[in-house]
This record gives structure tokens, sequence and C-alpha cells, in this order.
RNA sequence: GGAGGGGUUCCCGAGUGGCCAAAGGGAUCAGACUGUAAAUCUGACGCGCGAGCUUCGGUGGUUCGAAUCCACCCCCCUCCA
């Protein structure tokens, strides 16, 4: 039974290396085992990067397994520095262990806790290692690992090798750290497989041979490529920036918006990778895409998918409403109604003071956040591609925010919803 | 501690006294074409509607004028001890 679900992700393209490959599908055929991933606090919340490694955990439970979360609240402090240009900043240990909190309960939603034997479980490497003491470490653990290997790592190479970079003594460490984790999980909870990155390989391997050497223990690793776009670009960031799975960072809106611009030549492999939908469903989807003229399905199936696994039906609903509203048919000819609707969705909004308008249009789109500076709405201006209400403006009405929003033209005395560009929008209500 | 090499606008990376708000590439945004795609073309890309204002690790200095020269300081890298 599991020897398919590593034949699936295989199919699915989500297997980058096995260590123990030889083993790992007879290991898995045996029966429920126990498997994790690590999530390192680096920020409030994890970005759609997690997602690959967090749909995996429950890949794994849906087999059968029993995935285990690890939140880094020790290794966050360190930093890992596999495959990272330059040292990092530290953060302080109350803004990290703000973090992890976040982090496990957004984490939670992916796995099943109530799952009978394999229910899933939720750990934080700070419980293992705050009271390890340096000398212990050094000597129970450090004395397994060899600084002329470690130093071998592809992960640190170009840190160590590369001129105008280096490597301090801390994030040198992370492995030992991160190796450590595993062998405390394999003695703790029997733990045998790590997930990772494909940058992950390093650490996962460090964690295999300790365990074998601490514990005598045959574990497992297996790591996932990294997620590529076709045109070269970094994936998971737009001009707003990183796409968050929080949903206070990044609503549902521009989170289904995001999956709904997916290019076409990336869109079925996403799929494979961020859907449960079988790659036999998948590939009909492609086919019948193939068939069609216009506009393919694939784009739309993945956002519906990937938005309902993240935030939810509601979330999904909610963004698919804004969505239908704004790009389909005349955004004016809305009801009151749809309009409420529309800003408690999470389109972003905010109110309109007639009193207190700046005196330029540039000043109030750049400040509502609809353009990031008054030279972007100045160039949208100068190329009509502003929209208020349905009415262009222009450079001319730049200096007339008080006609443009005047009170007789707001939608049911209250609403000025702004376009700025082809995707861009922003709901003013009045005060 | 010693010797040498570096720190430029989101990123990479040119720039060694005025022609520098600073080449080029990438990313990003807008327009055209489309399918809220890709590719392509056009424009924008420190801030400001504008006059103009503020930048090239930091602080002072030389000069009519400094990212460019000088002094000191901070940080990074390499080698030596």
């Amino acid at each position: 039974m599991s020897s398919a679900l590593i034949a699936d992700l295989q199919a699915r393209g989500l297997v980058f290396q096995i260590a123990g490959e030889d083993h790992l599908s007879a290991w898995l055929d045996g029966g429920s085992r126990t498997l994790y991933c690590g999530f390192d606090p680096t920020a409030d919340s994890l970005h759609i990067g997690s997602l690959v490694p967090l749909l995996m955990l429950r890949r794994f439970q849906l087999a059968g397994h029993r995935p285990i979360a690890l939140v880094g609240g020790a290794t966050g402090l360190i930093g890992d520095p596999s495959f990272k240009a330059q040292e990092r900043q530290l953060n302080t240990p109350d803004v990290v262990a703000g973090w992890v909190d976040k982090l496990r309960a957004q984490v939670s939603r992916f796995i099943d806790f109530d799952a009978g034997d394999n229910s899933a479980l939720v750990v934080n490497n700070l419980d293992w290692t705050k009271d390890l003491d340096v000398l212990s470490f050094l000597r129970d653990v450090g004395k397994h690992f060899s600084v002329n290997a470690m130093i071998q790592k592809e992960s640190v190479k170009q840190r160590i090798e590369r001129e105008g970079a280096g490597i301090s003594f801390t994030e040198f460490t992370y492995m030992i750290l991160q190796s450590y984790d595993f062998a405390e999980l394999y003695h703790r909870h029997g733990c045998g497989l790590q997930l990772g990155g494909s940058d992950q390989w390093g650490n996962i391997t460090g964690g295999i041979d300790l365990t074998r050497r601490m514990h005598g223990g045959q574990v497992f690793g297996l790591t996932m490529p990294l997620i590529t776009k076709a045109d070269g670009s970094k994936f998971g960031k737009t001009e707003a920036g990183t796409i968050w799975l929080d949903p206070a960072r990044t609503s549902p809106y521009s989170f289904y918006q995001f999956w709904l611009s997916v290019a076409d030549d990336d869109v079925y492999r996403f799929l494979r990778y961020f859907t449960f939908l079988s790659v036999e469903e998948i590939a009909a989807i492609e086919a019948s895409d193939q068939a069609r003229e216009g506009r393919p399905e694939a784009q739309r199936v993945l956002a519906e998918e990937v938005t309902r696994l993240v935030h939810g039906d509601d979330g999904l609903a909610g963004a698919q409403r804004i969505t239908e509203s704004l790009f389909s048919g005349d955004p004016t000819s809305l009801a009151e109604s749809d309009l409420d609707q529309l800003r408690l969705d999470g389109l972003p909004s905010s109110a309109l003071e007639e009193g207190s308008l700046p005196e330029t249009l540039t000043q109030l789109l750049a400040d509502c956040g609809l353009a990031s500076s008054g030279k972007q709405v100045k160039d949208a201006l100068q190329r009509q591609a502003v929209v208020v209400n349905g009415a262009p403006c222009g450079m001319d009405d730049n200096g007339a925010p008080l006609t443009v929003f005047a009170a007789e033209k707001a939608l049911f005395g209250r609403f000025h919803l702004v376009r700025l560009g082809k995707k861009k929008y922003h709901l003013f209500e009045r005060a």
C-alpha cells in the first residue's frame, strides 16, 4: 500500500532524492510508520514555500502513517545556512517564541490529530535542546560529526569557498542541531523518516548518520524538488511580496488570485504538487484543456483546490465572490449588499473622509496601498488605467480628488470602487 | 595582532572629481496584443503632480563641485600569527 504512495509521489514529481531508497518502500509497507518534517520560525507565518512539505505530511497520513510536524523553536534561534548566500540576522528569543506559537497553529491545520493510531503530533525542538548543556552537547553529539565531512556539504560550500561570503560557527552548527532532532525523534517516537526540501538533503543525511551512531537505528530521508517556474522567476513572490498562508497577511482573495494567474507552462505541474487530485484526473484536465479553444480550466481548478486546502470552504467562497464580482461583468452594477460583502470578504478597503482628502489622486491612491508610490499612480493616470466607479481618470484629474470622489458619484451614496490596472482594486467607503 | 580585498539605488553589478538619481541585466508595475496566461513591443522603476528634494556603510574634511580624494570609525572577506 505504501510503495504505492512512493510511486504516486514519484509520478507527481514530488521526489527529488531518497536516502535509503532500496529499503524505504518495504519499510513503509511494513506498517504504520512515523515520519517528520521541520518548519523553522523565520516569520510569524509560513508562506507557500512550505506548502509542499505540509501537504506531504498529509499525503503520508492519508496513506496510514503518523506525521510529526516539528516547529523549530531551537533551530529558529540559530538560522539554517543551507544554500543561503549570507549569514542571517539573529532574531531575539521572545520574538522566535511568538512565531513558534503561530506556526504551531498554522501547521496544525494540515494534519489530523484525531486519526486513531496514526494521529499527528506537533513538537518543538526547543523542548529537548534548551536544557542541553554545552559540554554534553559537544561530547555526546558533536563527537559524532566530522568537520571534514561537514565542510564538504554542498549546502554550505558556497559559504566556505566563495569570496566575500563566510559562515559563523553558530550557523555552521545548525546541521548538528537538526541532526540531533532526527535522532531524538527516533528515540522518543520511533520516527524513521524525515521529509524536507531539496536544500535540506545535507541536514537530513546528517541526521541519518547521527541516528545510526547514537542509537544504531536505520532511518530514511526524502527530499522534494525546489518549486520552479517555467520563466525562471522566483516562485511564490508577486508585486505585493510573499504569498503567506496567514489570511491576515495574504487575504484568501489574493491567495486565490495568485493561483489563478499561474502560467500555463506551470499549471499542470503545480496541480500535481499542490492538490490531492490524482495524476489521472490532472492528465484528464490537461487533455481537455488542450482540446479546448481559449482559456484553460486548470488554473481555476488549482486556485479552488489550494485555496480550499489553506483557507477552507468559507475562504474560498469569499475569494470567488470577489473574483466574480470584479472580473465578470460590470462591477459598478453590483448591489449594495454585494459591495458590503466584498469588503467583508477581504477586498482591500478604507474609509474616505471628504474633509481630509489629500490634494492629489497620486497621494490618495499611494496612501491607501493601491500603488506603492505616487509615480506608479502617475504612470497609470497617464495611460487612463485608473478607473473610479467605471469612469477612467487621466492626469487632468490628479489635482481634483474632490471632483473624482464627489458624493453624488458614489455608489449607493457610500462607495467608490477604484481600479488601477487590470487587477488591482480598492474600495473606499465614505465616512 | 599583521597584510591585503571589499561595502553602490529590491537583487546582481558598472561607475575613481563635474556630462551621476548614478550604465547594464534581473525582478516588479502600467499600456498594447491576449485568456486576469506566456512570448513580444512600449513606458515606468529613490521621493514628489510639479518646482524640486534626499541617496552610493558611518562621521568629519579637502574642493566652486565628491559615489569618486583625505582622516577616523563600523561591518564583511582572504591570507598570516
